[in-house]
RNA sequence: GCCGGUGUGGUGAAAUUGGUAUACACGACGGAUUCAAAAUCCGUUGCAGAAAUGCGUGGCGGUUCGAGUCCGCCCACCGGUACCA
């Protein structure tokens, strides 16, 4: 055995092994215990950034772990690969995105594959190439058919100079973040998924996924936003016209002193063609953002429209407003005003001078003049309805409603339906045909796919399939007609790769429902907490649409996840002649420390100068922190890497990269390697059995079987490896200081380097995988199953009792583990500094936790 | 704004069910080895204090024999907010 540890001889060696030996390709096996194993595919973006390295780490960690458990692995992997970016730099590099996307493909898989990740390479997909897209095209045509997708108007962001749609991301402070033009509201007909057909099953189901994060339930939960309330007509005065609201608090009907319409409203646009005040204010209103963020933060503004509305109970009128912060996407684009019970409503009318009016009793320091009172309570100034507490008065105000035919009690969902349709290029094209009429068909499965031509040039502006004046034309029953120029959201396509997977390259059918039914449900997903409600809710919606078309027979996609935390590093900048910040990658700084560790300053490697140290932020480009993989690999090997980022945060945190922690995971490593190679060095390999152990020798088999039990349980269920890789760091500690020089300690020191080799297999792949064929035996390490721990090496026939009194450590005392509560507390009141608090005190009390811990209450 | 999360030594973090706060690692300091350095090995390391001991888990308050952990209020930061993926 070689000397020292040479992590890139061997890590070539055994990827190649693996390779060759198809070590990873997963076959069905009805026989055995399967378990699916994801991690999120990448976007192509060109290089594996940290944030990759540490999903692909955990994914492979647990799908090593439970082959290691005897099961059936499958962990495929594959490329998220239409999107915006690719669009992006093919402007910049004046090439097509096809292009650019497959070379950063191929840079990647060779990247994965350094860290040896183990994939099942067979099932590679790419969701730009048409053999993926094509079947997602059929399937919206069968949800076409079921009467899932439906056209409607919807807001985009408009740049009035390039005449062209903008994703929220291109605008930068309101402009057009190539043109600078101020970007406009603008409604443009799109389509959409029935998703809210599913709100109730979205969100039931829920409940059954045990093994999913609290966290990201209740994201999805309050997204989905169930709520039971009242409908209801209001009728315009001196008109025919009418409009409805929606409210979950139609206790406080009688408070309603306004209503206010959106801007876009087609009352509100009626109304502005004899208001001039009006008119200006809708028009405004165009230029206002679309994000969700951006409208609630915004300045509340409104105009009256001069519009009368009949209260639906009392038939007093009530004036109507336009506002800025009222949806006309988002429910029927109304909403009632109740100053007195809603804040926003009540700086609404302070701002304007509308009547505020109490109809709800506060606490007693609520006051009416100062802001709203927003907690339910008892019905006063309303009439008939005075007295009556929520739910009574929800009862009550609705039957009248219901009786008057003015209303209704529904339900409602927070949750708006999936639009689907974007006016980029690099995207799966939306295979429908606008006929001359006006009307939309599906294109005929027949002639699918829609191929999307990849050799083009783009412009910077316009998709390459919208300027081409010749790519829509088609004909449709023998009539001229024009296909879509629209292609999907990037979601469509993460919404269903973990199903293909099953069956990569099936080109009869979007999936096979006998090998997805095998796989399926994904065992194990993992990926960022960023996509815990649009990506994992729309792959949920998606596996209950593949399950009511009969392609599958579950009815959720993953079973247990996990989302892991963000990498960050140091960034340091100077201040730029311009006033901003000149950003210095951490690799070209040197840091200087105090007595205490502390650092004091920084300065640039390159020209000795100081740098301005500005803390910890998600690896950048524009932070300039990135640190690339490639060169972590290249200097300490993957499995470093792997160890580093596994032992160095809990996978769920963010993860702070330090080149030091690195350094400090590369000597544990050249440890190990050395530990064994000591050991091989000093004679023959010799098992435990029949052997009879001194004190010493028990004492680290004990150390050794209660590491094999905790380490078990941190990977196996708590996904806590840095705590499980700190265990094996404790007792790699006891190891190298045991003694090699009897037959019983060389048995016993076997014993535990095969269970170390083992137990650091999921993380350190490469480096276990030469180990075991040293101290290991003839089969694969990856075809060997994880030790069992030897319950009767745990037996400890001594227990530490921590002794407080009043809840204060005084005293650690060591009993025989058969000691009863009674000897305990005799021998901790006989302890000399338990009895100098207990001295001149009664005990009033005495808690024992039996086997660890005794508490004298005493005063 | 709204929804969700996080906050513990000089640093990353541990404490799994309310029971020894700081395991493991990094850094720093001291020593061994070396012509010297790197590497390696050994030791010290929450703060104050000579010690006894006291204090200490973002802040304020509460529950409890006992609180990092439970409850209330507050602060700071992070993720999402429907066209970034």
């Amino acid at each position: 055995m070689e000397s020292t540890y040479n992590p890139q001889a061997i890590e070539a060696d055994v990827q190649k092994y693996w390779t060759d030996n198809n070590t990873f390709c997963a076959v069905e096996d009805p026989n055995k215990e399967k378990f699916y194993c994801l991690s999120m595919f990448p976007y192509p973006s060109g290089r594996l950034h940290m944030g990759h390295v540490r999903n692909y780490s955990l994914g492979d960690v647990i799908s090593r772990y439970q082959r290691m458990q005897g099961k059936n692995v499958m962990q495929p992997m594959g490329w998220d690969a239409f999107g915006l970016p690719a669009e992006n730099a093919a402007i910049k590099h004046n090439s097509a995105p096809a292009t650019w996307t497959y070379q950063n493909i191929d840079y990647m898989r060779n990247q994965l594959k350094s860290l040896g990740f183990g994939y099942d390479w067979h099932r590679e997909l790419a969701t730009c190439k048409q053999d993926y897209y094509r079947w997602e095209q059929w399937f919206f045509t069968k949800l076409h058919e079921k009467g899932l997708v439906y056209k409607k108007n919807a807001t985009v962001n408009w740049d009035p100079v390039d005449q062209t749609v903008l994703a929220n991301e291109q605008v930068i402070d309101g402009r057009g973040w190539r043109s600078g033009a101020i970007v406009e509201r603008k409604e443009i007909p799109q389509w959409f998924i029935k998703i809210t057909d599913y709100a109730e099953e979205l969100l039931n189901d829920l409940d059954q996924l045990e093994d999913w994060p609290e966290q990201v339930k209740t994201m999805q939960k309050n997204w989905i936003g169930r709520s039971e309330g009242v409908e209801m007509t209001f009728q315009v005065a001196n008109s025919s016209d009418s409009f409805d609201i929606y409210t979950t608090r139609p206790d406080t009907l009688m408070g309603v002193t306004y209503v206010a319409l959106a801007a876009q409203h087609p009352l509100a646009l009626e109304a502005a063609k004899n208001n001039d005040a009006l008119a200006a204010f809708i028009a405004e209103c165009k230029s206002s953002k679309t994000t969700e963020a951006d409208m609630a933060t915004m300045e509340k503004k409104g105009v009256d429209t001069g519009l009368q509305a009949i209260h639906p109970i009392t038939g007093e009128l009530v004036p109507v407003w336009a506002a800025n912060f009222v949806l006309m996407d988002y429910g029927s684009g109304a909403v009632m005003s109740v100053p007195g019970h809603d804040q926003r409503d009540f700086e609404f009318a302070t701002k304007y001078g509308l009547k505020i009016a109490q109809v709800i009793t506060g606490s007693a320091d609520d006051d009416i003049s100062k802001a709203a009172i927003t907690e339910k309570g008892l019905l006063i100034n309303s009439g008939e309805f005075d007295g009556l507490d929520f739910e009574q008065a929800f009862k009550a105000i609705s039957d009248k409603l219901i009786a008057a035919n003015k209303g209704k009690v529904t339900v409602n969902y927070r949750l708006r339906d999936w639009g689907v349709s974007r006016q980029r290029y690099w995207g799966t094209p939306i295979p429908m045909i606008n006929l001359a009429n006006g009307e939309s068909v599906p294109v005929p499965e027949d002639q699918l796919p829609v191929v999307l031509p990849e050799d083009v040039v783009m412009n910077g502006v316009t998709s390459p399939i919208k300027d081409d004046p010749e790519w829509a034309k088609t004909t449709y029953n023998g009539e001229d007609a024009l296909r879509e120029t629209d292609t999907f959201d990037t979601f469509m396509e993460s919404s269903w790769y973990y199903a293909r997977y099953c069956s990569p390259n099936d080109d009869q059918a979007m999936l096979d429902p006998e090998k997805a039914n095998y796989w399926l449900p994904v065992d194990q997903y993992i990926g960022g907490i960023e996509h815990a409600i649009l990506h994992l809710l729309y792959a949920r919606f998606f596996h209950k649409l593949l399950r009511d078309v009969g392609l599958v027979n579950s009815s959720e996609p993953f079973k247990s996840l996990l989302c892991q935390g963000m990498v960050l590093a140091d960034t340091y900048y100077r201040e730029a002649a311009n006033g901003g910040q000149d950003w210095i990658a951490p690799a070209d700084v040197d840091v200087e420390r105090d007595d205490k560790g502390q650092v004091i300053s920084a300065i640039s490697k390159l020209d000795g100068q100081p740098v301005i140290s500005a803390g910890m932020s998600k690896m950048s480009k524009s932070k300039n922190n990135g640190i690339d993989p490639q060169e972590v690999i290249e200097q300490y090997g993957a499995d470093t890497v792997r160890l580093f980022i596994m032992f160095t945060s809990p996978p769920e945190q963010t993860l702070e990269w330090s080149d030091s922690g690195v350094e400090g995971a590369h000597r544990f490593l050249k440890r190990v390697w050395k530990l064994v190679h000591d050991f091989v060095e000093s004679g023959q390999a010799c098992s435990i059995e029949g052997l009879s152990l001194n004190s010493q020798q028990k004492t680290l088999r004990r150390e050794l079987h209660k590491t094999i039990r905790k380490v078990s349980d941190d990977i196996g269920r708590r996904n806590t490896f840095n705590t499980a890789i700190a265990a094996i760091m404790e007792l790699m500690n006891h190891l190298t200081k045991a003694s090699l020089e009897t037959t019983e300690d060389r048995a016993v020191m076997h014993e535990a380097l095969r269970a170390v080799v083992l137990m650091l297999t999921p993380i350190v792949p490469h480096l276990s995988h030469r180990l075991w064929q040293i101290v290991g035996d003839e089969n694969d390490v990856e075809d060997t199953l994880w030790p069992q721990v030897d319950e009767s090496a745990l037996i400890e026939d001594e227990k530490l009792i921590i002794v407080q009194v009043n809840g204060k450590l005084r005293a650690k005392i060591t009993v025989a583990a058969d000691t009863t509560q009674n000897d305990v507390e005799q021998l901790a009141l006989a302890d000399e500094n338990v009895n100098k608090f207990t001295d001149d005190k009664t005990i009033r009390k005495v808690i024992y936790v039996p086997g660890k811990l005794l508490n004298i209450v005493a005063n």
